[in-house]
This record gives structure tokens, C-alpha cells and sequence, in this order.
DNA sequence: CGTCTATTTGAATGTACTCAAAAGCGGTGG
DNA sequence: CCACCGCTTTTGAGTACATTCAAATAGACG
């Protein structure tokens, strides 16, 4: 088991339960992969198939609205899942696109996959569940503050929630994430320098 | 059985399949209440013991940051449900408070009843799974759509989303929703005006 | 090395906030 | 039923936050 798996099923332990034999299980089920940078995991109406667990890399969860504007959701990095939820669960098509930033590796686990998971190992229930709640929870909090905080404390809050991104990635895309443009997000980092 | 009552299971219905019995018993284990105007039915830090259904005037989901200004995260009006996600399936302290803003009336569901309900009817399970999928996706989408939106944009949506809400309740309530100030909200509404 | 895109810089503009004061409204007591 | 008190809403002026547009500079990649 190379580390990519003992991280994944690391990550899947922190909710619940697995055995050694259900956790091999799970493993087998999962199908290796890597991205470019740029490359497109996800188009936008095209239906989610797989969900993806990052393991190296990283991707941003977008949607381009009618002036083709686009929008950054959010974030995965190593550790994180990214994949539509609402797609992927009633196999619909998709709101958000997704696209490696990086030259990326990931863990998928297709809806077949995902669903024999679920009858074999009912306790993967549990973990949906909570994977639900937990993405609910948190997009409530950041929901309500990213209404009453201010572009630069917002910008404070993306550096301390994805740690080390900053660098790694585009500042067009931190901005549109952000929701503020390019340009401004240029002007605060510049005086954030100034402060040392 | 009273038109409170029907109208809650047709809600149900909405989602899952219930039969006549089935029915019957999740009827069985609601309480009616009822709340005057400002009364607070879920104080933040308190455990929220029960789901409730509004069947008649309104509430507000709302937090009190550290400077103690309010923000209200969201409205529940008739045929939508108000509790706080986290703190009543986990039953611990509650972020948010809850609080009626008109004379109000409610159906509700307790914690222990809810265990009750899911054990002797599984089939609610399904109904909580998409509840909290339709959450999270719902909110998803207002998330992404908050930042790109401009003030005056986010005021359309809530009116077209809360219909007929505005005539009801304190517009510094409703500034708060938006994430503007009162003042300001007072302004938009009387640009609004003059265009017609 | 050259091309394409991203980032920076500056000026002008628009969006939203603060502060202060006046007007409106709802509930309460006389 | 009216008068008053407290809170909400309106109005206006001045300010801060964030955007647009345009041009210059820097970086990434073939």
C-alpha cells in the first residue's frame, strides 16, 4: 500500500470505524489518476462520475455565470475531496466545473464504486452523512462572515484555511474566490507587505 | 386532523413516500407551539432539542458576533423548517439563536421523538439525507452567488425567495440577511421606488 | 527568444459605510 | 383615546472600500 492509500484511509478513520478487510475493500475500489495543470476534471453539465480525493496538487471548484464571468467556489488541496455533490449523488448534471491547478494526483471512486462501497461497508453511510454535515456546517460559517468581513479579512481567512496555497497558485483565482478582482487583491497584498 | 397538519405531510410527501399509518404516526410525535412576536424559541450556546416546522408567521436564524452585532443567516417562514443543523443531530451547544419575528406557529419534532421516528419509519432517513443535501446545495449556490452579487442584486433575490416577507418584517432584519446596513438598505429601496 | 497571460500601478468612478439628525411608528400608561 | 417613550426608518453629508479602464511590467512556457 503506497502512501497515498494509508492517507486517504487515514482520513476516512478520523469518522469511522474500518477494519482492516473492509479498509483493503474500500482501497480496491478506488482507481489512481493525475491532472496537468489545467486540465478539467469536471465540465460544468457534463454528470459527476467520480469523486476525488486529492493526494498531491490541487484544483479549484468554479462555475462561469452568464456574462462568463467565473467564480471560484472553493479549494482542494492533498487531503481534501473534490467533486460536485449534487451531481455526483443524484447523477445530475453539473453546476461547478473543476480543474487541476497544479500538476495534480488524486484517489477517485466512481458512483458504481461508491455504491457496492455502501452495501457492503454500511458504515460508509455514517461517513456521507457526515461529510454532508460537515461541508454544511462550515459553508454556513463562512457563509455568514464572508457577508460582515471586509475583502482583507476574508483574504486572512483564505491563507489561514488553506495554508500554503497562496503560493502555489494563481492570484486571479484567489481573487475571484475572494469575490473581488484581480486588481484589488494586488493592492492588498502590497500594503499587507508594507506593514513588515 | 387540522390544516397545519396536512400541510406538513404534504411536505414530507414532497420527498419520500409515506403511507396512511406511517403518517399517522409522525403526526403522532409533533407538538404544536406558539410564539409571540420577538420571542426567542433557540438561545445560542443552548442545545436545540427540537425541528421546527412553521406553519404560520415567522422566524429569523441569526448569530451575535464579538463586537455583538447581529447577522441574521436566514429566514423560515410557513412550510419551512428552523433549527440549527449542527447542534440538534449532534446535540451540542448551538451556534445560532432562533427568534420570531411575528405571532407564530409551529409544528415540532423533538430529538428523542426524531430517534423514534427514524427507527420505527427508516424511510426518513432518505428525508434528512435530502434535506441536509438540499441545504447544503441551496446554500451552496447562494454562497457562490453573495460574493459576485452586488447589494441591490442580493435584494432582488431575497424578495423573489421570501415572497411577500418584506411587508412583514423589520427591514434592519432583513439589512442584516443582505449583509448591509439598515441605512443603506433604506436608500436601495427608495431608488427602487422611483423607477416606478 | 518571443508570445501570451498574469500582475502591478495609477487615476477616475461607483458602491456601501459612518455619523448625525429628523421623522415615523408601535406599544404603554394615564 | 391620547400622549409619550423608545426603537426603526429616512435623509443628507462626508468618507472608506472596491471597481473599472488603461498602460506598463513581470512571468511562464513553447
Amino acid at each position: 500500500m503506497d502512501s497515498a492509500r494509508a492517507l486517504i484511509l487515514e482520513h476516512i478513520r478520523q469518522t469511522i470505524d474500518v477494519n482492516a478487510d473492509d479498509g483493503e475493500y474500500f482501497l480496491s475500489l478506488l482507481r489512481e489518476n493525475t491532472y496537468g495543470k489545467k486540465e478539467v476534471a469536471l465540465r460544468s453539465d457534463d454528470i459527476c462520475r467520480n469523486q476525488l480525493f486529492v493526494t498531491k496538487g490541487s484544483f479549484k471548484v468554479y462555475y462561469n455565470d452568464a456574462e462568463g464571468n467565473e467564480h471560484v467556489a472553493k479549494f482542494a488541496m492533498e487531503n481534501w475531496w473534490a467533486f460536485d455533490i449534487e451531481s455526483f449523488f443524484h447523477q445530475v448534471p453539473a453546476f461547478y466545473s473543476i480543474a487541476a491547478l497544479e500538476p495534480s494526483e488524486t484517489l477517485e471512486l466512481s458512483f458504481e464504486a461508491y455504491n457496492e462501497l455502501l452495501q457492503r461497508v454500511p458504515a460508509f453511510e455514517r461517513f456521507y452523512r457526515m461529510l454532508l454535515q460537515n461541508s454544511f456546517i462550515s459553508l454556513q460559517h463562512r457563509m455568514t462572515q464572508s457577508l460582515a468581513l471586509t475583502a482583507r479579512e476574508r483574504y486572512v481567512r483564505f491563507q489561514q484555511k488553506y495554508p500554503g496555497l497562496e503560493a502555489r497558485i494563481a492570484q486571479k483565482d484567489i481573487a475571484s474566490y475572494l469575490g473581488i478582482t484581480p486588481v484589488f487583491l494586488s493592492m492588498l497584498r502590497k500594503q499587507e507587505l508594507e506593514k513588515h
